[in-house]
DNA sequence: ATGCATTCGTGCGCGCGTTCACAAAGCGCG
DNA sequence: CGCGCTTTGTGAACGCGCGCACGAATGCAT
């Protein structure tokens, strides 16, 4: 069996949707679950079956027809793929309201990417403790995401500080960010970045609500007009898996 | 001119864009800047300028050729379209470290989503107050829903929580759902369903910086090896805006 | 008034991602 | 040992979204 001739690239979306399957497996693995269908993980997942096998087929082929997938092997092959095979420590830039919030969870480095150092530029905050973690200066980020071999920071500032932030974090050696200030960052190309923006979030809603009350007394469609009460038909995810 | 015969349905992809449009023409206005071109906002927001026009050409014909898009009209309309003509209040579901963050943070109110209500299931919780917010129980959820018309919730529970609680927010009234717990919540179709998974990203970002890591050492490519100093090539956002 | 520069609006081709559908492959039972 | 059942892996069709490229419209200078 040839373990490491793969080099293919995986696309986005589904690079996306690995995480969501991995955390499922694991939960599987807990439960005790030895294999699991594509069906089954694609109810768990709450996406079509033939996703799921074609995603899964970019780490190769790892499942056995007529059986499905070996959870522990899969959840492996995941975690290899993905880079999880090691912990990736973060550094957490501000710490404000949600830089409080990040540190103190512990969801991060159960999950692999613990969080090695916070940072902030206010005096004030130099020297507090989050979630374990003693705050430092921004001006010892160099050395710290140098000696704690960092890669990836977290922007946690204030919207005016959030690009100032990114630039100290490409200086320092760190090329992945994770942004939670609603700002759209400006870094080197070969710097990756990904944005959460909950007010972004909440407005894409407000969309789909507002097109909602629009069709419910407007002009064109139809049923379910304002069905308010509880419909039970959902259309996903009844619990299932082969054991 | 007619205004109100529109009714064209706004691709996925758009709907998600027009909300950092937004922000950016916000902040155009705020610096009393009158007018701006495709081109310019296509920067200021790191995308394409004819994606720009395109997704504004959903909304209708706004622009002026020649000149480019007056900024106080684009900003009324983009919202208009959004359905934030009018504020949404939002009740938050977990006064945990995350709702404790979320009810603590001024944007939302800001943006148009003001915090009506925070509840929890725990008794310790109830009684306190986030964010200027007192926390109920969560038996009271539909009677505040109701009477406070409240369309969108959001999920801050622990993972374990989080299906209990969405299903409280869909038998209360709720029909839009921003979830932060890592879990694939399973609600009936007509109820919209955002998810913000934190580890995900995280997750994502491990698996470029992995890559990055086989090809800095591995065989294929290339050039741009171990470029660990900054590589000031940014790609977008340098400001410009005409006035 | 005419021409020139600018910028919008959009038709069109292309590439990516989703989904269907089916052949290949393994399992278990008789 | 073969047959039928199950489930994977993937070829192929489809649809959506992206971005180029260009015509149309507008403003401004002369
Ligand atoms: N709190 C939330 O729940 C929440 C929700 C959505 C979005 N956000 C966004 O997350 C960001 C942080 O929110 P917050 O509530 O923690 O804000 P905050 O004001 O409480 O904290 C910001 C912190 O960043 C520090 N800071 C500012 N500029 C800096 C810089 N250049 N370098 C280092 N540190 C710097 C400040 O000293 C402060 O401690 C904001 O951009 C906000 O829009 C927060
Ligand atoms: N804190 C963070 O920065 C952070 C980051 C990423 C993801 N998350 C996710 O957000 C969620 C909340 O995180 P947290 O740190 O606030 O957790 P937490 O444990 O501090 O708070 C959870 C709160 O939810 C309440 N709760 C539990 N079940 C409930 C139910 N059925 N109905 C109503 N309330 C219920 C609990 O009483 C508790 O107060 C978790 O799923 C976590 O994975 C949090």
């Amino acid at each position: 069996m040839p373990s490491e001739r793969t080099r293919r690239r995986i696309p986005e979306a589904t690079v996306a949707r690995l995480p969501v399957y991995l955390r499922i497996l694991g939960e599987l693995a807990d439960d005790e679950v030895e294999s699991i269908s594509s069906d089954g993980l694609a109810d768990l997942a709450g996406v079509n079956a033939a996703k799921v096998r074609k995603d899964l087929s970019f780490l190769g082929s790892y499942g056995t027809r007529g059986v499905g997938y070996v959870v522990a092997y899969l959840v492996y092959q995941v975690r290899r793929e993905l880079g999880l095979t090691h912990d990736w420590p973060v550094v957490i830039v501000g710490a404000g309201n949600l830089g409080h919030a990040l540190a103190g969870h512990g969801g991060f480095s159960q999950r692999g990417f613990p969080v090695a150092a916070v940072v902030d530029v206010d005096p004030e905050k130099v020297g507090s403790v989050l979630g374990g973690v003693l705050v430092r200066h921004i001006d010892e980020l160099s050395e710290i995401v140098q000696s704690k071999q960092i890669n990836i920071g977290v922007v946690a500032t204030s919207a005016s500080g959030a690009q100032d932030a990114a630039e100290r974090l490409v200086r320092a050696g760190v090329t992945s960010i994770l942004n939670f200030a609603p700002v759209v960052l400006s870094v080197p190309r070969s710097v990756e970045v990904r944005k959460v923006d909950l007010a972004a979030e909440l407005q894409i809603l407000s969309y789909y609500e507002h097109r909602r009350s629009l069709a419910a007394h407007g002009q064109g469609s139809s049923h379910s007009a304002t069905v308010v009460g509880l419909a039970t038909d959902n259309g996903v995810a009844r619990r299932s898996a082969n054991a």
